[in-house]
DNA sequence: TCTGGGGTCCTAGGACCC
DNA sequence: TCTGGGGTCCTAGGACCC
């Protein structure tokens, strides 16, 4: 057979994903913390989400609570960072921006990965590879990898195969069968895209072990045993585009925020204080994208891991009887659920809110006997985000909002080197 | 003492209708 | 007493992703 190759060579997709990214973008302003070992911390620095590969080669594993690190921390001087959205997101664009230079149609896919749809016939797709890499890394400073294949679920395993053999430089290419094959066979089935820690389990039950295990399934045993979404993954590893590229960006479907906190809240105003910093991000975000939400939800719980403390959850519901992006008006209703579900006698450790049933600005449906002069109400906003765009998150708040950011902890966070003017570095 | 946050899609099952 | 066979819409929860 040779080294044929697939009839489509033309079309291809790259998955390019961000190495080790938020440790990367921490890395980026601190030089000194190049090539030693760095860790980024989830909220309130309670576990590890993000590590430099010297972390991971210390063996702390994604997820892990840091204070059962601390003696690895300690031990191996390792540098440990409070998440610093602010940062990330802006390292983010920056690198997207540059990867749009190599195609007309990127699909961002997440805060460190995008889907390149390329389009060359004569091209030699691991050299173009190599000169993303490169220019993202010069340009921004962020290392990368590249898998190129002919669909998303395959450039995402050679994406996985670039990181995993370094003398492929980075960049990997599935473009024939006896590429596919060969990575079909090396991949765990826990590894392919869309596999979870689930299907991964049911799959080794069955004999299943590897990507290419998987695909010598029929069809309609694939599809019995684990849905139309394992039957689309299938296809997928067989070279069958499931998956198309979002072109554009669409506004999020929901939106939710939410914090554990630091301590203990056991009384209605405390946690209302945070409600209503929530809801000011969640309305925020609806005005960002220019729809307003129809439902909202609140929830509240305790603390999970304190078995020996009670445990309560609850969460209860409502649809607006005007979609709204208004942070007051959102804040009121908030409120109301909120005392809806909340007992006195129970140490929270968490309160969030989540809208949804979002739809464009534009189609919000008036109701006769709405009493809110949206108007007035839309222009205040306009002025409050302003203000804060300009100022920082934060310079003008709604006066329910807590003063200090006292439920959180982040011990060891980073200065918001591009977004803040304040915490720009100076050059002497 | 200390264990994240924010999304999407699919399915099963119930309510309801004819 | 027996107790069909569709269809639709909605919701909660599961699984998965980063």
């Amino acid at each position: 057979m040779g080294n044929r190759n697939f009839r489509y060579k033309g079309s291809m997709i790259a998955l390019v994903d961000c190495n080790n990214f938020y440790a990367s973008c921490e890395r980026l302003f601190r030089p000194s913390l190049i090539n030693k070992p760095v860790c980024v911390l989830s909220n309130n620095d309670g576990c590890v989400i993000a590590r430099s590969q010297e972390v991971k080669d210390l063996g702390v594993k994604m997820g892990a609570p840091a204070f059962k690190c601390k003696e690895i921390f300690d031990k191996n001087d390792v540098a440990i960072f409070s998440t610093n959205f602010p940062l990330y997101g802006d390292i983010s664009s920056r690198v997207m921006g540059v990867l749009s230079q190599f195609t007309n149609e990127l699909d961002v896919y997440s805060i460190d990965e995008a889907f390149l749809h390329l389009k060359m016939y004569d091209a030699d797709y691991h050299q173009y590879g190599l000169s993303i890499r490169e220019r993202v890394n010069r340009w921004v400073g962020i290392p990368t990898c590249v898998g190129v294949a002919e669909t998303k679920t395959l450039a995402k395993l050679a994406n996985h195969v670039a990181k995993k053999f370094p003398q492929l430089k980075g960049v990997h290419v599935i473009d024939t069968i006896e590429k596919r094959d060969k990575a079909l066979k090396w991949a765990k089935v826990d590894e392919i895209w869309g596999i979870g820690r689930k299907s991964a389990e049911k799959m080794r039950y069955y004999g299943i072990l590897t990507a290419y295990d998987f695909v010598q399934k029929s069809d309609s045993f694939v599809r019995r045993h684990f849905s139309v979404v394992g039957l689309r993954t299938k296809k997928e590893l067989m070279g069958i585009p499931c998956f198309t590229l979002a072109n554009q960006p669409t506004g999020k479907k929901s939106i939710m925020t939410s914090r554990t906190f630091a301590k203990y809240v056991t009384d209605i105003d405390g946690l209302n204080e945070a409600l209503a910093s929530y809801v000011s991000s969640c309305a925020y975000k609806l005005r960002k994208q220019s729809s307003c939400a129809q439902t909202i939800m609140v929830f509240v719980h305790t603390n999970k891991h304190r078995k020996d403390k009670p445990q309560y959850y609850n969460s209860q519901s409502m649809n607006l009887p005007v979609a709204s992006n208004c942070s007051t008006e959102i804040l009121g209703y908030a409120k109301e659920l909120l005392k809806n579900i909340f007992y006195e006698g129970y140490e929270y450790n968490k309160v969030g809110v989540m809208v949804s049933n979002i739809i464009p600005q534009e189609q919000v449906q008036g109701n006769l006997f709405d009493k809110i002069d949206r108007g007035k109400h839309g222009r205040l906003m306009q002025v409050m985000d302003n203000i804060n765009e300009y100022g920082g998150r934060g310079s003008i708040r709604l006066a329910s909002q807590s003063y200090s950011k006292g439920l959180s902890k982040r011990e060891s966070l980073s200065p918001e080197y591009t977004t803040k003017w304040s915490d720009i570095l100076e050059i002497r």
